[in-house]
DNA sequence: ACTCAGAATGAATGATCGTTCATTCCTGTG
DNA sequence: CACAGGAATGAACGATCATTCATTCTGAGT
C-alpha cells in the first residue's frame, strides 16, 4: 500500500470529504483504464482485483461493472488502449509527413519506441503482463494483431522507401522489418526483466547499431 | 530434457481403480512441474489452480503443498526449471567442444533456440507468463536473470572469438551479443502472439540474416 | 508375514473474489 | 425551487481458491 502512485492526489483530496461525483461515461472509462494500468504494473495482472483498481482510482467496487460489464472487459479494454497508444504512435511516426529525410525519420521511430515514454516501467509491464496471458487467451492476441499487422506494414514500407532511395542491395525490406520489430520487443524485454544488465542508453545504442548495418547510407 | 513431460497418459487408465502410488519425493516434485507447465501453457498463469494442475498429474490437491509447501512455491520452481532448461541447453551448445568450427557452432545455437523443442507453443507460452509477471515480482527476475547473465557470457565470448578468427573490424562483441538475445526473444515473441505472421522458417531465416550480416564469413 | 514410517488423500476451513442491486445522492431541466 | 433520470455506492451473496490435517494406505525392511 506504501508509494501509490502521484496522480491519485489530484483526483480528490485524501482527507477531505468523499463528495460523490458524476462525470460523463467516457470520462470514467478511462479513469477506470489508468488505474488498471497503474495496478497491472504494481502487483502483475494475474493479481489484480476489481476491489484495487477502483480503489486507486478512488471510486466504489460497483463502478467497474457499471462501465465495464465485466472485470474480464476491463482487461480487454485496457490492453487495446494500451496497443493503440503504442502502435499508434509508431504509425503517426512513419505516414506523417513532417520529417521528409528518411534518415530522421528513422532516428524518431527509434526515439519514441525505446524514449522516455515508452520505456516506462509501467507501460512495458503492462504490455508483457499481456502477451504472457496471450498464449492461453486468443482474445489478446487478437487485440494486439490488428493493431500490430498495420505497423508492421508501414514499417515495412518504410524500409523498401529507404532500400529504393539509396539502392541498398542484397536486403528484403521485409525480412528486414520482422527482425527490427522483434529486435525493439526483445529490448523491451531485457529492460523489464534484467534492468541491471541493459541500460536504456546501451538497448538505443544495440538497435541504432542494426539500423546502421543495414542501411549504412542514413544512419550514422 | 530427460523425457518426463509427456508420460501422463501412462501414469493410470482413465477409467481403471485409482490405486494410491508412493514414488520419491523428486519424481513426483517433476511430475507436478510438468504438469504445471501444461497448465500454464493451457490456461494462462493467472488462471492457474492448484485443483487443476494436481488433477493434470492425476494426483490429489493436497499432494501440492506437502512437496512445494505452498502454490508460490511451485510456480517458483517451474520457473527455475524451465529457465535452466533453456539456458542450460544454450550454455551447453556454447561451451560443448562437440563442435570445432565456430560457423557451425553458431549453427546449432539457432537450430537450438529456433527447433522444434523451443519454440513449442507450451514452451513459449510458459517463458512469456512468468515475463509478464516479472515487472510486479522481483523474485521471477532474480531467477531468471541469474541463470541469463552465465549464458550472455558465453555468447558473448563465442562472439569474441568469432570476430577475432576472421579479424572482423567495426564490431563489438558485446553489443552484438545483446542484440542478438533479444532479437531471439523478440521472435519468439512473434511467434507465440502472432503465429499466423511469422512462421518458423522465416523467424530462423531473420536470425540467421543478422549474424551473417555480422559474420558474413562464417555464416552462409 | 508383519510392521510402521511416512507418502498420499480429500473433506473441511477461512479468506477473497466478481457480481448484483436496492439505495443514495448529484445535477441538468422546467 | 422542485423534480426526475441516472450515475455512483457498498453491503450482501454465491462461487472458488489455497491451505490444513486427521485419516488411509503403501511398500521397504526385518
Amino acid at each position: 500500500m506504501s508509494g501509490t502512485v502521484a496522480e491519485k492526489g489530484l483526483e480528490q483530496s485524501p482527507s477531505a470529504g468523499k463528495r460523490r461525483q458524476i462525470r460523463p461515461k467516457a470520462e470514467r472509462r478511462q479513469q477506470l483504464i489508468d488505474a488498471t494500468i497503474r495496478c497491472i504494473a504494481q502487483q502483475g495482472l494475474s493479481a489484480i482485483t476489481l476491489q484495487m483498481v477502483t480503489r486507486e482510482a478512488g471510486l466504489s467496487v460497483g463502478i467497474a461493472n457499471l462501465h465495464f460489464q465485466s472485470k474480464d472487459n476491463l482487461l480487454r479494454e485496457t490492453l487495446r488502449f494500451v496497443a493503440e497508444e503504442y502502435h499508434g504512435g509508431q504509425i503517426r511516426i512513419m505516414e506523417g509527413t513532417a520529417i521528409a529525410n528518411l534518415g530522421e525519420r528513422l532516428d524518431a521511430l527509434l526515439d519514441f519506441q525505446l524514449g522516455r515514454g515508452v520505456t516506462q516501467r509501467q507501460k512495458m509491464s503492462v504490455w508483457f503482463a499481456y502477451y504472457g496471458e496471450a498464449g492461453a487467451r486468443p482474445v489478446y492476441q487478437k487485440i494486439v494483431s490488428t493493431v500490430d499487422r498495420l505497423a508492421a506494414q508501414k514499417l515495412e514500407a518504410l524500409f523498401a522507401s529507404i532500400i529504393a532511395e539509396a539502392h541498398y542491395e542484397g536486403v528484403d525490406a521485409k525480412e528486414l522489418a520482422t527482425g527490427y520489430s522483434a529486435l525493439i520487443d526483445g529490448l523491451h524485454l531485457g529492460l523489464l526483466v534484467t534492468p541491471k544488465e541493459l541500460s536504456k542508453r546501451r538497448a538505443r545504442a544495440v538497435a541504432r547499431d542494426f539500423l546502421r548495418r543495414a542501411f549504412p547510407r542514413h544512419i550514422h
